[in-house]
RNA sequence: GCCCUCGUAGCUCAGCUGGACAGAGCACCGGACUUCUAAUCCGAUGGUCGCAGGUUCGAAUCCUGCCGAGGGCGCCA
């Protein structure tokens, strides 16, 4: 048995966190050479270059002007302490460049980690609580209803649910909403459209046209509601392409349901007892230049139709009514010229406008070896995003998607991703996940019993390709805060390609069962694959990407 | 004209909210399969981080101005 070297006074084991040890160390070094620790706290980062130690602190740099002394000076003082000092895990503190203290750890402290990892499991490993339960309703996609998704809906959709995984894992609670656009003229439009293709007639003025216009017609059924029966063909369509990517709204919230309930109405009221509303040319305007807007906006048309701002308030003041604490609304690039005037409007009302987070999704160029894939918005020539996941597959979709930033506008090539070949990262990475999965399985047929993390020998545990994949996993945490602060998902996607980079090097150079290897390293070793297992599982959950039990 | 996003290797993109000599994948070149799937691994080549200033001990990262790409500027939704 193993000696655990965790505190007994709490029931689960939970290895001190590398970070706060270091933090803690260097806070008593500060003290002890008479430099007050900066109030913003230590940080404390892992150098990009391994020469310069595993971990790495720039505080004398940032200390030394308070200091009143020079960065390596002080950078010297507190490496002298350092080594006196009997800090867990620490094998050699120096002084680097222009004042960088660097740590040099003993392999002990990914020995740490991986503990972690067993112990938290997939549920628990990099699951934060920084957000204090902060209520967040995420609204995206929000498709009007008049057809299928297509291909421009798809980053929005994918980004949206994956934001939202992230949220949840950070110690948010989460909704996922669309709201259904589910009256008006383009309503109208769209019926009128599929009605006249069922009776052989021409597409109306201002009417929809596309395949599943012509498709959609002759499932219409006679003596029916045509609005009715399209509204709800149309919602059907959207659902079940949602559900194939693993997209599930908590709420779906029905522009109708708001304007019955008078909520159009009260908003006016609201906003006209704000004192922010004018009366002038026959409209009703909101002064939204009160609030950074450019100009001001008509709430209420001189026909004394709304316009389209101003159910979008209501439904932003609905929200808020709902009781959550933060709005992210999730829009493609054509809407971000909208954002100030939503800012404004909500302000009006009364909210702060930070509570107010628009998170816009640039445009997506789509190319199939190559070539562009156009796109005419008016005549329905589109490609819906049934057909790419009908190319590419689910988990290609999300991943490929999830790959970049939204702030940049992407170039897909559908060819490329459709291939099951190395082009494609999402089989790298799942195949990772497979091959831990594979040695599981071999290991279970040749009757090696998997390890008990806690008790484990892991000293074995010394190779290159070992402390890569435990490095990559003792990465993941702060990772996973980095992505939930800047609402930015793909850093899940690009940390979960390194960590199965790191184990596909593993599995290259490191055999664990049988080959002579000895029980011991094969024991410590499934420990590892296991944990490496649990951090694949863990990235790919968060992606929204089937973690696969093997490849085939 | 004004506003938003972007401009990093031949291509597609990262770069952890300023840090130590700029990274990955693909492509190209050269290696590694009696092994838990070679759908893998290793090595080599490849960049004035659009340009010019500024702030800083330090800038791909922050500020300003240009240049270029995309998007947006309705009493349309």
């Amino acid at each position: 048995m193993a000696a655990v070297q965790f505190s007994s006074t709490s029931p689960v084991s939970e290895p001190p966190v590398i970070r706060d040890v270091l933090v803690s160390a260097l806070t008593d070094a500060l003290v002890a050479v008479g430099v007050e620790p900066p109030p913003s706290g230590i940080d404390i980062e892992r150098p990009a270059n391994r020469d310069h130690g595993d971990w790495s602190s720039n505080v004398a740099l940032a200390r030394a002007k308070a200091a009143g002394r020079n960065p390596r000076e002080l950078a010297g003082e507190l490496v002298a302490h350092l080594a006196g000092a009997d800090v867990p895990h620490v094998a050699g503190v120096e002084i680097a460049g222009p004042g960088f203290v660097n740590f040099r750890l003993y392999d002990t402290w990914l020995y740490d980690v991986l503990r972690q990892v067993e112990a938290d499991g997939v549920d628990g490993y990099a699951r934060l609580e920084i957000a204090g339960g902060q209520r967040v309703l995420v609204e995206f996609v929000s498709a009007n209803p008049t057809g299928p998704l297509h291909a421009g809906h798809a980053r929005g959709a994918v980004y949206g649910d994956s934001l939202a995984r992230v949220l949840e894992r950070c110690g948010h609670e989460v909704g996922r909403e669309y709201l259904l656009n589910d009256r008006g003229m383009q309503m109208q439009h769209f019926a009128d459209s599929i009605a006249a293709a069922a009776a052989g007639e021409p597409t109306p003025e201002s009417g929809y046209q596309g395949a599943y216009i012509d498709e959609w017609a002759t499932e219409l059924p006679p003596d029916v509601d045509s609005l009715e029966w399209a509204y709800a063909r149309c919602r059907t369509e959207i659902e079940a392409t949602l559900e194939r990517l693993d997209i599930h709204f908590e709420y779906w919230h029905s522009e109708r349901d708001m304007v019955a309930s008078g909520a159009i109405e009260a908003t006016l009221a609201d906003l006209r007892a704000a004192g922010v509303v004018d009366d002038a040319d026959d409209a009703v305007w909101l002064r939204a230049t009160d609030f950074g807007d450019d100009k001001d906006r008509v709430l209420v048309k001189s026909d004394g139709e709304p316009t389209y701002l101003l159910p979008d308030i209501a439904y932003h003041r609905d929200k808020f009514a709902r009781g959550w604490d933060l709005l992210i609304n999730v829009w493609g690039a054509d809407h971000h010229g909208y954002v100030p005037r939503m800012k404004a409007a909500i302000q009006a009302l009364g909210h702060d406008p930070d509570d107010l987070e628009i998170q816009v999704t640039q445009l997506v160029r789509l190319e199939r070896g190559g070539t562009e894939v156009k796109i005419g918005k008016r005549s329905g020539e589109f490609i819906e995003l049934a057909e790419i996941i009908d190319e590419v597959g689910a988990d290609a979709t999300r991943f490929t998607y999830l790959l970049q930033s939204i702030d940049s506008q992407q170039t897909i090539d559908l060819a490329v991703i459709a291939s099951q070949t190395m082009d494609n990262p999402v089989f790298y990475v799942q195949m990772a996940h497979a091959r831990a999965r594979s040695i599981q399985r071999k290991a279970a047929e040749t009757g090696f019993a998997s390890p008990d993390a806690a008790t484990v020998d892991l000293s074995p545990l010394g190779h290159r390709r070992e402390l890569e994949v435990l490095r990559a996993l003792s990465e993941l945490p702060d990772l996973l805060g980095v992505a939930c602060r800047e609402r930015a998902p793909h850093k899940v996607a690009t940390w979960v390609r390194q960590l199965a980079a790191a184990f596909h090097g593993f599995h290259h150079d490191c055999y664990v069962i049988g080959d002579g290897i000895p029980p011991e390293l094969t024991a410590a070793r499934l420990a590892l694959v296991d944990a490496a297992r649990i951090g694949l599982a863990i990235g790919l959950g968060l992606l929204g990407v089937s973690a696969p039990e093997e490849m085939r």
